[in-house]
Parts: C-alpha cells; structure tokens; sequence
DNA sequence: TGTAAAAGCGTAAATTTAACGTTTTTCATT
DNA sequence: AATGAAAAACGTTAAATTTACGCTTTTACA
C-alpha cells in the first residue's frame, strides 16, 4: 500500500439530503490562518474531497470520503464528472490553498455524490454543515458549478433510475415521496394521481406498518424493494423525444 | 503555451456513428515493434486518444482528438466518465505501450464520446478503423469497458435529450430516423405509430424537399431544429419511475 | 365533542399508445 | 405500355394512461 498521494488528482464528493422540503447539499469548512489567529486568508466553504492515493482506486478514495462523514461502507454513490481545466485553480484564495496543502496548481479532480436518507445522521459533522443549495455560502474552486452538475444529473435521471429512493427512509409515505420529486422537480404535484401513478408500481410495496403521531390521519409506510424493480421488464417501445 | 503532457492525464474519445443498420465505433491500430519489423510486440486495437498538456482543458484535447479526425471545430462532445483505477494499465501490453510513450504506468484518463452523422466522412482514416460495436477487435486497456459505458450513456439519454438527431444528416427522411432509434435500443418499432409520435414534434420540421431514387417512392426529408427544441416546455408532470 | 387537516378513495373526460388495415407513388420488369 | 413489388404515407379503433377534479375517512387537539 502506497500511502503517498498523486498530488495533481483528487475526489471531490456531493452528499445531498433532503430536509425540510429542501435540498441540502454538505459543505466543508475551508480555514487557513497564515499570519494570525483571527486573520484568515483562507475562509470559505468547499465540497468534502480528498486527494487520490498512489495505491487507491477513484472509487475507493470518494468511498472513504464518504465512510468518514456517514460511518457506512458500501454506499451507493455515482460518479458524474470529471473537472481539469487548466485555470480552474485561479484564485488567490484557491491557490494560496493548494499550496498549503503541497498539491500541484493545477489539479484534476472526478467528482462524486451520494444522496442520503432525510433521517441519516452524519457519524462525524465537525468542520462539516448542511447548506440549502439555492442559498449557497461563498465557495473555493469550481465547487459551486460542481454541486450545480450533480443536482442536473439527478434531475436528468430521476425518472429512469431509482434514485429518488435514496433520498428515502427504507420505510417512507407516499406523502414523503411525493415531497422529495416535488422538491427535486420544483413543482407541485396533484396528490390523488400521484398516488394512483406510485402505487400501480409494484416495486413500491406497501407494508402493513402505519405512522402515528406525526400527522392526523396515521399514514400507511411503504418500501422500496430493489429485486422487485430489477424484475420489470422496460416496455421498450417509448419514444419520448 | 506549454506543450509538455501531463504525463498521468489523458483524454480517450469514443467516435459513434450508424451505417447500414450497424452502430459502429472508431478505432487506432495500437503497433510497436521492439525487435524485428514483423514481431510486433504489440498489435491491437485502442481508442484514439491523447495525453493532456499541461496548458490545455481537458475538452481542448478533446476536440484536438475530434477535429483531428474528422476536420470540423465546435464539435457537440460529451465527456462521460473518468477511469483512474490504479491497477487500469496491467497487462504486459499495456504496460509495454505506456512505457514507450514516456508516461506513468498509472493514467486517469477522461472519457468523451462524438456522435457522427451518418453520411459525414472522417479526414483522416490512416491508422483508423470503424468497427460494429457488437463485434470489437482485440483491445488495449480498459477500452471495452469505455466504449460499453459510452453506449449505455447515450441509450440512457436518448429519451430526455435530442441525441439521436447528431446521428442524422441535416436532411432525414422518417424511416432514416426509425432506423437510428432501432438500432440503438436493438428494437423494431412499428412505422405508422412512429411516423405519428414524430410528426407531432414542432421541432422535427418537414421540407418541401423530397428524395428521389434512393426507393420506391420518393421520400420527404424532415430537419431537426434546435431552436425550435430549446422553444419546448416541458409537461413537468410525469412521473414516470 | 367538534373541527381541522392529512390521508385516502373514486369518477369521468381527454389524451396517448398500440395494433392493425389501406392507399399512394415510384422503380423495375415484362 | 402494362404490371407487380416495395417503400412511403395515410387512416381507424380499442385499450391504456393521464389529467382534473369531487368526496370520504381517520386521527390529533383544542
């Protein structure tokens, strides 16, 4: 195991939640103190990321990433982009910092992300805060267009891959659904169709387990079942260009 | 302008084209011949590519590789995926390859792909080969799994995004297009439904131009207009997971 | 004990899909 | 010049899905 990093390669990671009927997006701290204590050059907010070890797949290194903020192995995480252009480290700010850190000015960086369950809770949040990503705080490098480019690759995807479960509990209302493609989707969605639409699927099983206490009438939970959805078979025709 | 490579980065670009019902893929005959002209040491297939240097983007050697091949500029690429696992290069070949071009055994390459209408002719086909993609040569590096992972990408887009139309001619008969939509999801579709779901887009323009003596009865050409696509809105209902 | 509100059920018109039959126009052949 | 083959193009209808609503049920809580 070769410990060292490849200092012009990193993994820059998205982890989004939603909570609240909003999309959140997790920021790390950026703090650098050259001269004095309460003088910092550096003080703004980046994605979580982690230089690439010599003997550390890509995967692996956004995997630990992730490992470190959730506590889970084994996440269900999605690559979507790569980012090198040769002056996206231009600031001062963002040179100051890569400097510091014994890094290459120009550095390459593929970036991850990885959605969460509204009721996850982060194993180690120090340095780390949830922001709502249509209110962002200034941030280092090209992380804002980064963050940007996830959140399109979700929407792109929401209606042909089973992401939005991820933003689920394992046992979640059909309610709780609807909210999350609402807030993903930016509109409102009539409730009794979309019930009709979500359970004719029959990967959305519903459970004999009612919720009370949170709303008026106890709501009915339902799960998503991953098998049952790998056994359908795509209609195939479907030309919705 | 600084023309050294960086010599862990490079750039691979899958061409896509369909001709005569065949979805093909472009590749470089790899040859190095250490010891004798006729005992090459290596002798397969690869995608063409190019390291990245240390003053260009990374869709700057994008389009280098494009323009290079097919003579035209403001080419509509996609970058796709980035491959950086550390064992990617393993094979004695490849090993052998990487060495010879002065670079480090271990490169993150980023991946593009181009689609190509099917009339366009490259400008440059030394050393070049299409191939169907269903029945590749030998191949270097991790290059079948790029080329697969480019085709799931744009099957896996070919329903939300006007993709198919970089595979037409400006000028297109239906059955043409049919024929596009066919081959990429490896389905027969029945004519007159296709006809009426595609006449019904704004967006696919029919001329007063007809093709003569290509079949039986001439044929009317359709365009895709961009423009008028941009115009569309979206329903912003379906849901369709 | 009444009421507000989420949860849930139901209906009907409009639109879209899917599965077909039929006609038109040319080229090729006799 | 007549004829047949085949792509191109138009049309019909039943089934399925979407859309837009009205209405009922069940609990929390005041």
């Amino acid at each position: 195991m070769d410990f060292r990093k490849i200092d012009n390669l990193s993994v820059d990671c998205v982890l989004l939640k939603i909570e609240n009927k909003v999309l959140k997006v997790l920021l790390r701290k950026r703090n650098l103190n050259l001269f004095a204590e309460n003088l910092p050059v550096v003080d703004d907010w980046v994605l979580p990321g982690h230089y690439v070890l010599k003997s550390n797949n890509l995967g692996e290194t956004a995997n630990r990433v992730f490992e470190e903020l959730t506590g889970e192995k084994h996440l269900n995480k999605n690559q979507f982009r790569a980012y090198g252009n040769a002056a996206r480290i231009n600031t001062e700010t963002d040179l100051l910092w890569v400097r510091s850190r014994g890094a290459t000015t120009r550095t390459i960086t593929v970036a991850y992300y990885l959605i969460l369950a509204s009721n996850k809770k982060l194993l180690n949040s120090s340095g780390v805060e949830w922001f709502n990503i249509k209110d962002l705080p200034q941030l280092g490098f090209d992380h804002e267009k980064i963050i940007t480019d996830a959140f399109n690759d979700i929407k792109s995807k929401i209606n042909t891959e089973p992401l939005v479960f991820n933003f689920m509990p394992v046992k979640f209302t059909l309610n709780e659904l609807q909210t999350v493609f609402e807030v993903l989707l930016d509109t409102e969605l009539d409730n009794r169709n979309f019930r009709k639409k979500i359970t004719s699927k029959s990967y959305i099983v519903p459970l004999e387990e009612k919720r009370k206490g949170q709303s008026k009438k106890p709501s009915r939970l339902y799960m998503f079942s991953n098998d049952v959805y790998n056994q359908i078979v795509e209609t195939g025709y479907i030309i919705n260009i």
